[in-house]
DNA sequence: TAGCTAGTTAACAATTTGATAATGTAAACT
DNA sequence: AGTTTACATTATCAAATTGTTAACTAGCTA
């Protein structure tokens, strides 16, 4: 995504929302609030968030209300709601996914729980990792669809080898591969070949495309970072 | 599609089940449910669905060996296979794309993220560019209802064979298509044909049309690229 | 400096594809 | 039926590309 992201939080407790909206804040969310169920609609018109966070027990409308409401106009059947709860309330779990909730968290919070729980719900409506079939990084593209490697407009054709490897690297750029796991990646598990067999593909990629995209992690593996 | 899709759900809670199928429901998909990894098998088998969803722990047969069981069957080669494991849980998350799963969704289940999960699946299946029945591309038509071949304007005779591989990569020019895709595609996944096969009818094409448009990707395929 | 790890280079091996000719096969024609 | 024709497939060999190794070099660390 390109705009940063941005949460709504809805309770008539101050000190929940600052500390929801101050952990989220740091994460680099854009956050509203709101004090009530009222408030909490009025403000989703007009902040159009990615996810809202629901108190179930608020003034005015409940969380179980405005997610009801919510869930019922086109513009936020994408929006993901969170609902908080007092307590861990079975029934009101239920009865909140019903209503198109998509995950529940007990009070107290937990700033940590919150975090990641929301992030894991980010990360779950991104298609899986492994059917990302374009690698874009800066100005280099890798399609594995096409074997494609362009890097500043201009394509490079790289063989087979040199490809997967290098799109093995690209794909989680910045972790650093041991050398078993590159060879049983792009090699396979019974094929043996010797240690430098991996050295002279990555000088064969950093030669092609001109540029120092894999990075050696000595004693370790190799990186892509550009 | 003309149907509703048919969309199996098996899990042994019976909680899940009632809301995962209402939602799926709502959105006019036709739902079928099994309670354990046996009534799963009888049920995709006796409802021949487009879809199942599988809960990896399960009584009497786990997910895992439902879905190895489904995979080794010719009629459920092209079902979309969901597997439900627990949270965090990366061993299946492999294990389970070793057994031919499409989609691994985490529990606690939020109904947006199983939606988008499954639309997203489905979108990836429908052939977008690939049921066109006439393909232009720059001068050169391809038109399957005629088995006719045109360049800037001139008509080319291709024997069904070479008119047939030319269709399948300019059907999706760009894409790579490996050696057993073209036969699969072309020839019929019963027909066995030596590997020259397909570089022959290759160059019978390019020798007919005068223009390189099939390139060789070398130890992966051909694409169409012109 | 010894010992390790990685980079470089060039030679060699292995694989893959291209080209051509020959063979098989099935329909169309005489 | 025999012949012709067109197409599909296979076989074979040549050519090109790609993958791997070995040997050597450079750099770092203890």
């Amino acid at each position: 995504m390109e705009a940063p992201i941005k949460i709504l939080i809805a309770d008539d407790e101050p000190d929940i929302i600052e500390i929801i909206s101050f952990h989220l804040n740091k994460l680099g969310y854009e956050v509203a609030t709101a004090k009530d169920g009222s408030e909490a609609i009025e403000k989703a018109n007009s902040f159009a968030p990615d996810c809202i966070i629901l108190d179930v027990m608020m003034p005015k409308r409940t969380g179980f209300e405005v997610c009801e409401y919510l869930r019922a106009q086109k513009q936020f059947d994408k929006t993901l709601i969170v609902l908080l709860t007092a307590l861990n309330d079975e029934a009101s779990h239920i009865k909140g996914l019903e209503l198109g909730g998509d995950d529940f968290i007990s009070k107290p919070i937990s700033p940590k729980v919150l975090v990641s729980r929301i992030t894991a719900l980010f990360r779950r409506l991104q298609p899986t990792e492994s059917d990302k079939k374009v690698i874009t990084i800066n100005d280099l593209l890798i399609d594995i669809t096409q074997y494609k490697t362009v890097l500043k407009g201009v394509n490079y054709v790289l063989a087979k080898k040199e490809f997967e490897l290098l799109y093995l690297l690209a794909a989680q750029a910045g972790r650093v591969f041991l050398r078993g796991e590159i060879l049983s990646q792009v090699w396979g598990n019974d094929v043996i070949v010797g240690d430098r067999t991996i050295d002279v593909h990555v000088r064969k990629i950093r030669a092609k495309l001109g540029i120092d995209c894999i990075t050696t992690v000595k004693g370790v593996g190799y990186k892509f970072d550009y």
